[in-house]
DNA sequence: TGATGGATGTCGGTT
DNA sequence: AACCGACGTCCATCA
C-alpha cells in the first residue's frame, strides 16, 4: 500500500491511524516535500479574519514554502488556507490528526482537524522553470513605447513609471502640441476605479509642474463601462482603445 | 497498490502506465471526485492572456464543478488554472497523458501534459457545511447600524446600499444637523482607492440632490495610509477609525 | 450576461 | 515592514 522506500519521489499511504499519518505528515515536511492530505476534517482559522467550518471532506496541501490550501470540491479558491512563511506543524489530540499553520504579523492561525483519514501523500520533486506569460499590461506598455503613434499622432513618451505625489505614472510623455499627456493603461476592460485612478495623477501633476499647466490624461484599455465613460468625460479624460497584443 | 473496488472514496494508482491514468481520471470525473495527478508535466494556457510552462513536477487538482489547478511546490496561487464551469477532457497523445480543461465566455483553454504520472487519485465525499466567517465588512456595517453614535453623536441611517448613478453606498444617513452623509466601509487600513470611490459617491449624491446640498463623506476604517489621508483632505472627506468587531 | 466592488484577496516592486 | 498597484485576479450580488 505504500512505496515509502527513502528517496521515493511519492509516498503514499490510505486510510493510516492518527499516529501514523502524523509520522508521515512530519516526514514528508522534513522532506521539503508537497503534502497532501484528504479526509473528512474541521478547520479553525484566527487571524486577519475568524472563521469556522463544520466537518466535510476535504483536500489539504501543504507545501514546503508555508503556504497551506484547504480545498471543498467546489470554487478555484480555496476554503481556508495560510500564505507562505508559516510554520506547520501536525500532532494528534483526542485520537485526531491536528494540522496548524501558524505565521506571525500579522499573529494567524490555521488549525485542521481530522476525524477520519482517507489518504495522506507526500510528493517529491523539482520545478526549475518560470511561468512565460503574454498578455499583460507590460505587454501594453511595450506595444505604446514602440509606437507611440499608436496613442496618438504626434504623441512622445518621456518617462515611464514617472513619479508623482500620488504615485508612479504608467507613461508620462508630450502630444504634438507640447503639452504634458498623463497615460493609465488596463489590459482588459475597466470601471470606474481606473478612472479615479488616472484623475489622482493628472491632479497631482498638475499641481507639480504648477498651477497654470493642463495636463491631459489618457485611458488606454479595451473598452470602458457605460459607468467609466460617463466619469472620463465628466473629468475631461480622454480615452483610447488598445489591446495587449495577442502574443 | 490501489483500492479501487466500486463505492470507495478514494482510487489511487502509483505510477500508472498513460492509458491508465487516462482511465483513472475519467473514471474519478465521471463519478463527480476530486481528481489530483501528480507528475512532470508542461501547461499551455491560451485565453485572456497566453501562457506556457516548460516541463516540472506539479500538482494538478480537477474539481468536479469544473475547476482546474496546477499547483508547483511554492506559492498560494496555482501557477495555472481554470475556473469552475469548465469542461475537462482526457487522452493520451504520443504517449504522454494530456489533460485539457475547456471554457467559453472567455474562450479559454488550459492544457497539462505529463512526460510521467507518478500518481493519480480521485477523492469522493460530502460537504454540506458553509463556512462561518467573521470580521467582515458586513459585520463593520452591522456595528454601526447598531451603534450609530459609534460614527458620530447624532448620526442616522437612513438606507444602506443605497443607489446613486455611481454606485450603491454603503450606508447613506443623517448628522445631527440633517446634513446627507455618505459612509464608506473598508475591513482594513485603506489607500487612495477608497478615497476616491468615497468621493464619486459623495460627488453623485450631491447631484444627485440637487446643487445646493452640501454631502458630507466619511470614510470608516482600521485606519488609513499617508497619500490616503492627504487625499481625504483634499477632498473635504472625513475618517472615523472602526474595526469589524472581533467575532 | 455584464457591471460593480469586496476579499483573511495574493503577489511583486520599491522605499 | 509598509505602501502601492496589477492580477488570466476570484466571487457574490444585482440589474
Amino acid at each position: 500500500m505504500t512505496d515509502s522506500e527513502y528517496g521515493q519521489r511519492t509516498e503514499t499511504l490510505q486510510e493510516p491511524t492518527p499516529p501514523v499519518a502524523r509520522d508521515a505528515v512530519a516526514r514528508g515536511i522534513d522532506r521539503g516535500a508537497i503534502v497532501t492530505v484528504y479526509g473528512r476534517c474541521t478547520v479553525d482559522y484566527d487571524g486577519r479574519a475568524t472563521s469556522y467550518l463544520e466537518a466535510g471532506d476535504r483536500h489539504l496541501m501543504l507545501k514546503p514554502d508555508g503556504a497551506a490550501l484547504v480545498h471543498t470540491d467546489e470554487g478555484q479558491q480555496p476554503v481556508n488556507w495560510q500564505p507562505p512563511g508559516c510554520d506547520h506543524a501536525v500532532g494528534c489530540a483526542d485520537g485526531e490528526l491536528v494540522v496548524e499553520s501558524l505565521r506571525s504579523t500579522p499573529d494567524e492561525r490555521l488549525a485542521v482537524r481530522f476525524s477520519e483519514v482517507l489518504q495522506v501523500s507526500a510528493f517529491s520533486g523539482t520545478d526549475e522553470n518560470d511561468l512565460a506569460l503574454t498578455g499583460t499590461e507590460e505587454d501594453l506598455r511595450q506595444r505604446i513605447l514602440e509606437e507611440p503613434t499608436l496613442l496618438e499622432n504626434g504623441f512622445t513618451p518621456l518617462a515611464t513609471e514617472r513619479d508623482t505625489p500620488a504615485g508612479a505614472v504608467d507613461i508620462y510623455g508630450e502630444d504634438a502640441a507640447g503639452r504634458a499627456v498623463v497615460v493609465e493603461l488596463k489590459r482588459r476592460r475597466v470601471g470606474p476605479d481606473a478612472v479615479s485612478q488616472l484623475r489622482r495623477y493628472v491632479d497631482a501633476l498638475e499641481r507639480d509642474l504648477h498651477a497654470d499647466a493642463a495636463v491631459r490624461g489618457i485611458l488606454v484599455a479595451p473598452s470602458v463601462t457605460d459607468r467609466a465613460g460617463r466619469l472620463l468625460t465628466e473629468h475631461g479624460l480622454e480615452f483610447v482603445s488598445l489591446e495587449p497584443p495577442a502574443e
